[in-house]
DNA sequence: CCTGTCACG
DNA sequence: GACGTACGTGACAGGG
């Protein structure tokens, strides 16, 4: 055991701070056994082994303990009876947790320190006294402002939430003052929180602008007469003792008597015996199983519970054998795939995986395929398997023995995937679909674990196979890491040996069809077989056609717009260089900063939680009224974006084949009902601005064709209107009236014949932020106006408009009580965080209002979506792309206007018959040669 | 791999 | 116990 001195390096754990953030960071977690509260204690165990996995590297501490509070009576109470009166009980659920949190800091074998009528901050304030005075650093993690007048002198504070570390400087910047007079900073500002009363009308700004002005709180209070401004004056002078009090309750007790001296501390390794028999008892699964992993042990058998997290198994889920990957079976022959297909159709159902060379469904080759019939009844077909590549000269490249021929098994296989009578079962079969159609087959009916989890449980959780398999099963699947490796030597699937690849793939229809065992019952009791069924299921096969037949992309177009860019770029480069006076990379927000702010020295640099300047569009607009730089360096970000994201990339995702762009749409990705589009994303081709809506003039229609799109007019605001029931905004809708005009002169008392551009754009503004959940911050900020002007106009709004505040606190309230919302074709969205305290309440209560405007906006046009295939059926057209509230479709020239009737009426009829809204739904259409024509 | 930035509805 | 704040997405570049 080594002395605590020189070289030796302390961490101080702020254990109350963990445990208040595990709280309210976690749903209310209980243990399954027997209902035991266990949130805060899995959040907390959570975050030790984080900052256990953070802090092994070469800065590791040699010495660290945990400290608590204990006991609700210390000396600051005997100054003063109200110290910390107004602070919240104890939450009910929170107490029983409390000495499991030392439990679980004993079972990490990290020291556990506390002192009866002693706060945590007063025992870390000794320890880094001593510390500091053995000749040792000192890391504080915790972000509590009070422990800021520790630093200094070999301390510093670590917030491990935003990973940054506090030093001088840091305390410099929260309270304007050194370290050394932060407790004189805070005597006059008091605290809120802890009930330190401070100097009534006195903040931290102001309390430091005092101190810096006479060098210390005693000096201030001495020379009061001479302030200038007769109010602090008067404070100062009347205050006196209160705020000698308030600083002596700040002021931290560097001598606490301690019964342990810091050699105590030193870092153990933890004992995985005694780690892991605490989490089995708390019954953490997935910590477990983590901290097994990381402590190289195997992990212990946990009974057979319920995961941590959401939907717990229905009582009659479906008892299942183990996983096993051993015993799936390699199909070989017609004569071994028989009597799976027969079994299939005995059952008439079947789960089904395809495994491909690729993720590009359109540019992938199938390498096999597995199908399972029962849980752990499951088979491999590999098809196109590479040889061995160590078999000589002509080994490599040859198909790998023990496949059948492909063709034979895709005979054998369609009649069975297009059977009405059997079920396939997967987990995102539009890829499945995808890769199937390519290949003849039209696979139907199918059934989607994904959706299905989508449907029950959006907002709860991700829907991919890997996080449901973990979560409703308990079982990590084979990740595809290990077959095929990572980075520049990665394989493709078809290089995977077949011995593994059964493994892997017969275990990925197995986990699908558990799920899907689990899943199905699941769908009525939650409520959601119908948008599961008409919503979500029925758009699989009308999106894989859409993205089979792609859009056309005229790389020329691109390809000249890249050059014409990359010129002006360069252009624009020189112009910024010359005027920072020195060359740097334009494209990085870092460099950039210091330019602006260190070098030359503009004003209202603000630094992230990573400590860089931010130099977003909207700092950067700012210091465009002042300077010349900021403004090239808006013109070239602009320039750069188009160039990179959209001229260049767009090229590479021109299919070789079909010289179209087929994009992806991820289905379960947006919580709220939307889609998502990628690889690439044609969800955000620019369209705002001038040079950017050029790019669509790329997206063209082939010869004899026409682009035509159709797009919702306002479809959230109608939504809006209908669902909070407003009469004027309903009329107006009813009548065409331009609603943001309409808006602006309810508001704003100017009749319409009278408005101004301005007046609407405000009025569109607010009508906007209605939708996503109204904040004075949040109109300000896009107004660019004064918060208290934005927070009038709100106020107007409601007042106008008693409703739509109504609509917003119902809304808020539904998600509070079920914590959830729904959409009028009863979508169910998530709103677990709805009940977090915190930062974190504003942005819940915010998604929870906007989520059924979106999401039934979604539901409508997904509702068109599926009913279009029908409706322009016997037309020359197909549909290509939906982005949101607009359709594209490419048809041929002539036909423009048959097509247009039809799909407007699929659009404006949407919602029926399930609902009836009571505003009109209004589609505009246009067409042309290009997107941007059409648009 | 994460963060900042910026494109869309 | 402090803390930032309009909703929903995806892609790219820089930087460790």
């Amino acid at each position: 055991m080594t002395q605590f001195g020189k070289g030796c390096h302390l961490h101080l754990i702020d254990g109350s701070a963990f445990i208040f953030r595990a709280y309210h960071a976690l749903p209310p977690l209980t243990r399954k056994s027997d209902g035991l509260p266990i949130g805060a204690v899995s959040g907390f165990c959570n975050m030790l082994q984080k900052y256990v996995e953070d802090n092994a590297g070469p800065d590791a501490p040699t010495h660290v303990a945990v400290i608590f509070d204990k006991g609700s009576h210390t000396f600051r109470n005997d100054l003063y009876d109200q110290y910390k009166a107004n602070r919240e009980e104890m939450p009910e659920d929170l107490r029983p947790q409390i000495p499991l949190t030392r439990e679980a800091t004993i079972a990490f074998n990290i020291a556990c320190k506390e002192l009866e009528g002693y706060e945590a901050d007063d025992i870390i304030a000794t320890l880094s006294r001593q510390a500091r005075e053995a000749g040792g650093r000192v890391t504080i993690i915790s972000s509590d402002k009070d422990l800021m007048q520790l630093v200094g002198d070999g301390v510093e504070m670590l917030d491990a939430m935003k990973n940054r570390r506090i030093d001088r400087d840091g305390v410099m910047e929260k309270f304007g003052v050194w370290p050394d007079r932060v407790v004189d900073v805070q005597a006059l500002a008091g605290d809120s929180v802890d009930n330190v009363p401070g100097a009534p009308g006195i903040g931290i700004k102001t309390a430091a602008l005092l101190i810096n002005e006479w060098g210390s709180l005693e000096e201030l209070l001495d020379n009061a007469e001479q302030i200038k401004q007769p109010k602090r004056r008067q404070t100062l002078i009347d205050k006196r003792e209160q705020i000698e009090l308030s600083k002596r309750l700040v002021q931290l007790d560097e001598e606490t008597p301690l019964d342990f001296t810091l050699d105590d501390l030193e870092v153990r390794e933890p004992d995985p015996e005694t780690l892991l028999e605490f989490l089995t008892k708390m019954e953490f699964r997935s910590l477990t199983k983590r901290i097994s992993d990381s402590l190289g042990v195997e992990a212990p058998v946990l009974p057979d519970t319920t995961p941590e997290g959401a939907n717990p198994p229905e009582d009659d889920a479906p008892e299942m054998p183990a996983i096993d990957p051993e015993s799936y079976v390699w199909v070989k022959t017609a004569e071994d795939l028989a009597p799976w297909i027969a079994a299939a159709h005995e059952r008439g159902w079947v789960a089904v995986d395809t495994e491909t060379t690729g993720l590009d469904e359109m540019a992938c080759d199938l390498v096999g395929i597995s199908l399972c019939i029962e849980p752990g009844e499951a088979c491999y077909i590999p098809l196109a398997h590479r040889g061995d590549s160590d078999g000589g000269l002509f080994g490599d490249g040859d198909l790998a023995e023990g496949q059948m021929p492909m063709q034979a098994a895709l005979d054998a296989l369609k009649p069975l995937f297009e059977d009405p009578a059997v079920m396939k079962i997967g987990q995102n079969m539009k890829y499945d679909a995808k890769v199937f159609s390519r290949y003849g087959i039209d696979i139907s009916p199918i059934d989607d674990t994904m959706l299905m989890s989508y449907a029950m449980n959006a907002g709860l959780h991700t829907h991919g196979m890997d996080a449901l398999s973990e979560r409703y099963l308990s079982h990590v699947p084979i990740p595809i890491k290990t077959l095929l490796g990572s980075g520049k030597k990665m394989k493709t699937f078809d290089q995977v040996p077949i011995g593994d690849a059964v493994k892997y793939a017969a275990e990925d229809a197995d986990i699908t069809l558990r799920l899907w065992k689990i899943f199905k019952p699941q769908l009525h009791r939650a409520h959601v077989t119908r948008v599961y069924e008409g919503l979500e299921r029925p758009l699989v096969p009308v999106l894989a056609e859409m993205e089979r037949n792609g859009v056309q992309v005229d790389r020329n177009v691109l390809s000249r717009m890249s050059g014409a860019f990359a010129q002006k770029m360069a252009q624009l480069e020189e112009e910024i260089h010359e005027l920072a006076g020195e060359s740097f990379n334009v494209g990085s927000p870092k460099q950039l900063g210091e330019i602006l702010f260190d070098k030359m020295g503009l004003e209202g640099g603000k630094k992230g939680k990573t400590g860089a300047y931010g130099t977003g569009a909207d700092v950067l607009e700012d210091l465009a009224t002042e300077h010349e730089l900021p403004a090239r360096v808006l013109d070239w970000r602009q320039i750069s974006k188009l160039k990179s994201t959209y001229t260049d990339a767009l090229q590479g995702h021109i299919n070789a084949e079909t010289g179209r762009v087929h994009t992806s749409y991820v289905i379960a990705g947006a919580n709220t009902g939307r889609l998502a589009s990628t690889d690439p994303n044609l969800q955000n081709i620019p369209v705002r601005s001038e040079e950017g809506r050029r790019i669509r003039e790329a997206f063209v229609a082939p010869e004899g064709k026409t682009l035509v799109s159709l797009d919702y007019s306002q479809i959230e605001l109608r939504i809006l209107a209908h669902m909070a029931d407003i009469d004027a905004l309903k009329q107006a809708f009813r009548d065409g009236q331009d609603i943001h005009a309409m808006t602006a002169s309810e508001m704003f008392n100017v009749p319409m014949d009278e408005m101004t551009p301005e007046i609407r754009r405000q009025a569109k503004a607010i009508n906007f932020g209605v939708i996503y959940g109204i904040s004075g911050f949040g109109l300000a900020r896009n107004l660019r106006i004064p918060r208290k002007d934005a927070q009038d106009f709100i106020d107007r709004y409601f007042e106008r408009f008693p409703g739509i505040k109504a609509y917003m606190d119902d809304t808020t309230e539904f998600a509070k009580e079920h914590k959830r919302v729904e959409t009028l074709f009863g979508r169910v969205i998530h709103t677990p965080e709805i009940a977090a305290k915190g930062p974190r309440a504003g942005f819940a209560k915010r998604a929870a209002i906007n989520a059924p405007i979106q999401g039934t906006a979604a539901d409508i046009i997904r509702r068109a979506m599926i009913r279009m295939p029908e409706a322009i059926e016997g037309l020359p057209a197909k549909m290509l792309l939906q982005v949101h509230d607009e359709l594209l479709f490419e048809v041929e020239t002539g036909a423009e206007d048959a097509l247009i009737e039809a799909a407007r009426a699929v659009m404006e009829g949407a919602a029926e018959p399930v609902v009836k809204l009571d505003v009109p739904l209004v589609a505009d259409a246009g067409q042309g040669s290009n997107w941007a024509e059409a648009h």
